[in-house]
DNA sequence: GACATTGTTCGTCATTTGGCGAATAGTAAG
DNA sequence: CTTACTATTCGCCAAATGACGAACAATGTC
C-alpha cells in the first residue's frame, strides 16, 4: 500500500529508474531533476519509507541506492514492474543522458549551485 | 505511468485483488465496496485504460476481470507484484470474506438496492 | 566556538484526486 | 414507443498531494 503510494508519482518512478546499478547523493538528484531540495528530500524519504532505496550517510553527504537482493520480494516485484515497464522509455532514455552530465560536476559544486538560487 | 496511477489508490488495488480468478459485473463490485455506482465506475474506468482489468458486455451487464496470459509484460508485472504485495493482507481477507456474502445475492437484486439509496 | 555546508522539516499554496448525486446513454421488456 | 434497468459521464466539493521557500538540524572546517 505504501509501496503503490511510493510509485504513484511520475518523478518518484523516474527516480528509481536513474538510481538502477548506482548510488547518487542528494544533491545530484536534485539537480538531475530541477527540484528544490526540499521536495527532492521529501521523494526520497517517501520512497525510503516504502524500502524502495536504501541510505547511506558519509559525513554532511547522504546517498541513495536501490535495495539488492536482501529486499522483501514485493519490493524486488515493484523495481521489476517498474524496470519492465519503463526501461525503454523515453523520458528514461533522457534521464539517463542528464544524469551523464551532472556525474561530470564535482558534488561541492552542485551544492553551491543550489544554494546560490 | 498510466500503471502507477491506477495502482496508486487503495481501493483500486483492493478491487484488482478481488478480480483474481474471478470475473464480476459492475453492480457487485459496487455492492462490496459500499461505494456510489458512479465512483465505482470511474475507478474501473482508470483499471481498464491501464489495461489492468477486461471487460465484457452482456445485455445490461458489464462483467470486469483480469487480463490472463495475453497481457503485455509490464501489466504482468504489476499484477504479480500487486499479488507478492497483498495476498495475505488482512484487507484482502475481508474482502474475499464479504464477496463470499454479497454472490450469494441475485445481481438483479443488488442494483434494485443501489437504486433505491 | 563561529562559520559554512548539506539535508531535512515545517508552513503555505495550487493542483490533483476521490467521492457523491443528477443527468445521460444504452439495452431489454412491456 | 414508452418504461424500467444497468452503467457511465458530468459537475461539484472536500481531502490529499506535490511544489516551493524559510527555518532548522547536523556535520565538518576555520
Amino acid at each position: 500500500m505504501n509501496l503503490s503510494k511510493a510509485l504513484a508519482d511520475a518523478n518518484r518512478v523516474r527516480m528509481v529508474l536513474v538510481l538502477r546499478g548506482r548510488e547518487l547523493c542528494a544533491c545530484q538528484l536534485t539537480e538531475l531533476f530541477r527540484l528544490a531540495p526540499s521536495t527532492m528530500s521529501k521523494h526520497l524519504s517517501l520512497l525510503y519509507q516504502a524500502q524502495l532505496v536504501r541510505v547511506r550517510k558519509e559525513g554532511r553527504w547522504v546517498y541513495y541506492s536501490l535495495p539488492g537482493k536482501e529486499a522483501a520480494p514485493p519490493i524486488r516485484a515493484a523495481l521489476k514492474w517498474v524496470d519492465l515497464s519503463l526501461a525503454d522509455d523515453e523520458q528514461t532514455a533522457a534521464d539517463g543522458k542528464r544524469l551523464k552530465q551532472v556525474l561530470k560536476i564535482d558534488p561541492t559544486e552542485l551544492c553551491r549551485k543550489q544554494c546560490r538560487k
